[in-house]
DNA sequence: AATTCTCAATTAAACGTTTGTTTAATTCAA
DNA sequence: TTGAATTAAACAAACGTTTAATTGAGAATT
């Protein structure tokens, strides 16, 4: 991919996850990429093909780590977990405009193409995770667990904190316009140890449903 | 709030959660709710101004329900947390257009004045969930938790389930254009099993932290 | 009781912008 | 000299909003 390309894509995500997709116009784009506004058409075909490409762009390199983590045979399960939850915490916080355009796929994007796209690449996503709980269920580490549902939390936690900077920030006592870095730092090890407590309680077989709740 | 203004607001909730705001023309709305398109600017103002008057319409009744369940003497802390889940879970699959809007506030909405009134209804709603919880711990019967984060973890993971209908329905095994009722009750009991189950694990005082993990 | 008056409700049409995309001309390195 | 890269300009369509005219039911006046 030519470096043009590549940065015309990187601005598009910029805006598409600051103002969302309809909200971000093709002449936004080219000014912020200091490209001439007909070189969106001519790189990229429209507007659609764009977010297509820039989905493809994105998301190889998740699938990969995931990939990776899954074969370590020197990890156990609940390392893997762990891995699990920092990887995805960094990797959303550090693509946060991207995530965002991913996660709701559903009001952003019209083009049936794009999202049939996004649930694949969900779905090979969740397919890896569902291996790693088997694995630790199998070594008897974990109980049983709704695993599409845990992914759903895992991911939910941590979009719930992305979707609206402004409520994250009341939350963190930060200013709203604290710079990027400053509010990642401070919500990355909160959101890292919530999700670790979480699932290690949940996920722990020696946690088993009693019967009386207290 | 004369019929007419409320029957807008419905149609309109209901494009948006479809569509997303800016997807969403007033003609539309005005064609949907069978108006004249000058109306909406008459009995709103503008566009923006009627996705205002959404949030005040449907905000108020949320509170009101997590006020009374505060309240209530009877209910164990358990009991609370249990209600809270099937409350919003209910309300959220109810209201599934509705909520999106509001969930994803930061990039759907521009105006500040919007923005602003989310976060205090957001904010007034997680006081009283933190009621809840920090009552238990005083009976001893919650352990410690970032309160802010568990909250989280509970509008996310319902959120991720009903940001993106196509993958929800991949997850549940059922047709896309399976219809709203159907696809409700689907969904509403496996993701309110799932989340007591996380709760109770994450909460109870049993589950202290421990040493080691395996 | 019949008429006029009043004003909110409603309408079709037009407003000026902004949108995504295309055209046709130009640049410029190979 | 060739052809891809780049440009400014123009395109039609859709957008949110406003205008000015019309309707129609209830109050006031005769």
């Amino acid at each position: 991919m030519s470096d043009k390309r590549e940065h015309i894509l990187i601005e598009a995500e910029k805006l598409f996850g600051e103002r969302g997709f309809d909200g971000t116009s093709v002449r936004d784009i080219a000014q912020c990429a200091g490209v001439n506004l007909a070189m969106i058409s001519y790189y990229f075909g429209s507007k659609e093909k764009l977010l297509e490409s820039l989905v493809v762009f994105r998301a190889e390199y998740a699938y990969g780590i995931l990939e990776e983590l899954n074969k370590d045979q020197s990890l156990s399960p609940w390392d893997k977990i762990d891995r699990l939850i920092d990887f995805y915490v960094d990797r959303i916080l550090n693509n946060l405009r991207f995530h965002n355009i991913m996660y709701q796929e559903s009001t952003a994007v019209r083009s049936e193409e794009i999202k049939e796209k996004i649930i694949a690449i969900k779905m090979r996503n969740l397919d890896q995770i569902t291996k790693i709980i088997t694995d630790g269920q199998q070594k008897k580490l974990f109980r049983q667990v709704d695993i599409p549902m845990t992914v759903g939390t895992i991911m939910g936690t941590i979009s719930s904190y992305t979707q609206s900077r402004a409520y994250s920030c009341n939350i963190l006592a930060i200013r709203e316009d604290t710079d990027d870095e400053a509010y990642r730092a401070k919500l990355s090890p909160r959101l890292k140890a919530h999700l670790k407590q979480v699932l290690r309680a949940h996920l722990d077989i020696r946690n088993e449903d009693r019967e009386g709740k207290d």
